[in-house]
DNA sequence: TGGGCAATCGTTGTATGCAACTTCGGATTG
DNA sequence: CAATCCGAAGTTGCATACAACGATTGCCCA
């Protein structure tokens, strides 16, 4: 989970603040809409209220939290519409993604089938066993192309949006078929990028994301 | 100018110390590597450096400037590196938003109408008489296509993205012929889009953004 | 004379007190 | 009885003092 978007640290207080913070955001146990104190966090993390304000902007900043002057923060809410956003979106970001990294040679194929692999191992037959680390390991999969891609607002662009509770822990939602589809369509783009064919690398991603898309509108009709 | 991003006000001292600064970078009065110490950026806004801090926090998420711990932030400085990776970026979501607000349905062409006007009249020959001005209408008119595409993430990624000097006061770097063909793709823009046609009007953007790119690419060339 | 160490200085990081603002409750008045 | 106004409580916004850290300089020693 400690998935912290780029080396921005700023002091072991502030830091440590937002860390907690966050992570009680993208676990889901603080509900979207719920108040965000700043002294009830500073009691709670063990610092002052000036780290905990740092870490509640930086959160502002990200969209993980909503912030109203001299009212506070609250946690973001999201609906279906918000996914839809995100996901429309990544169906143009990471196919794009995908297929600069199919072209730019700098991706390591290796490391990637390792990560494809290792997934498989954490759910053999679509059942995953830990969900965290699967999660951890996607995340992984999906930055490493990316990073490929060597566009480094492009990568800062998509980690940013997907920072929702429910995309997070995406894989919770998944029924085994589409687990088992989208560990393959990992297993497929790792060929597509071996064989550095962009439109193949392109077309698998673009499956890729609107397979979740669907997985979770299916999944969060009833919500 | 005062083009400042989605409603995080938090307060007129952190809000006041923001713009100040950001404005100081934007207009190229400080250049890239240039240290911005907290205490004098304080005296030089009239606030404390509790706000001051805010505003820089503020600043380094949205990559305007550099932020080592415990020795401070330096204004983001930019090479031709950065200009590709932010071009490349929007010739893929400017097309896709202007696609999406070409079947939208959402958009009020006569006000972008209006708008592709006042620049011709700010431009008549190709030679701007107000820069700054034209800068304003050109971003108000890519934000007001972008923002008919209905969904906010894809414009506060594309207008985060462009928070470059560079890009910011890019028309400077026009040459006449360069600056009337980009006029000319703004008509061009706003004829697909009443037309609702979206390959159209993709198609026009495509080339309006990757024309810009080259523009700023030979301007900047010799740099 | 060169290298390493330590003290000092400048800067950022954190804590805390107070000011400003919003909100909510109750009293007051039509 | 309703609407409004006033005030108290709670929260955030800002300023300031102090602590922690990094850089630099000068000194000491080999």
């Amino acid at each position: 989970m400690n998935d912290v978007p780029g080396e921005t640290d700023t002091g072991p207080a502030a830091d440590h603040a937002y860390r907690l913070i966050r992570d009680e955001i993208l676990t889901g146990r603080r509900a979207g809409g719920e108040w965000l104190r700043e002294s009830e966090m500073a009691e709670w993390t063990g610092v002052s209220r000036t780290p905990v304000r740092e870490a509640l902007r930086r959160l502002t900043a990200e969209g993980l939290v909503r912030y109203e002057r001299h009212r506070g923060v609250q946690v973001q809410s999201w609906n279906v519409r918000d996914v839809d956003e995100i996901f429309s979106l990544r169906s143009v970001l990471e196919p794009w993604g995908s297929r600069l990294a199919a072209v730019s040679g700098s991706l390591d194929v290796v490391e990637l089938a390792d990560l494809a692999n290792r997934m498989d191992e954490l759910a053999p037959d679509g059942r995953p066993s830990d969900v965290d680390k699967l999660t951890e390991l996607n995340n992984l999969f999906h930055r490493t192309v990316l990073e490929a891609a060597d566009n480094t607002r492009l990568t800062n662009v998509i980690s940013s949006v997907i920072q929702l509770p429910l995309v997070w822990r995406t894989f919770s939602r998944y029924t085994p078929e589409a687990l088992r589809r989208s560990l393959a369509h990992h297993h497929e783009l790792v060929s597509a990028l071996t064989a550095r064919d962009p439109d193949w690398a392109e077309s698998v991603m673009c499956s890729h994301v609107r397979a979740a898309w669907h997985t979770i509108r299916a999944s969060t009709h009833e919500i």
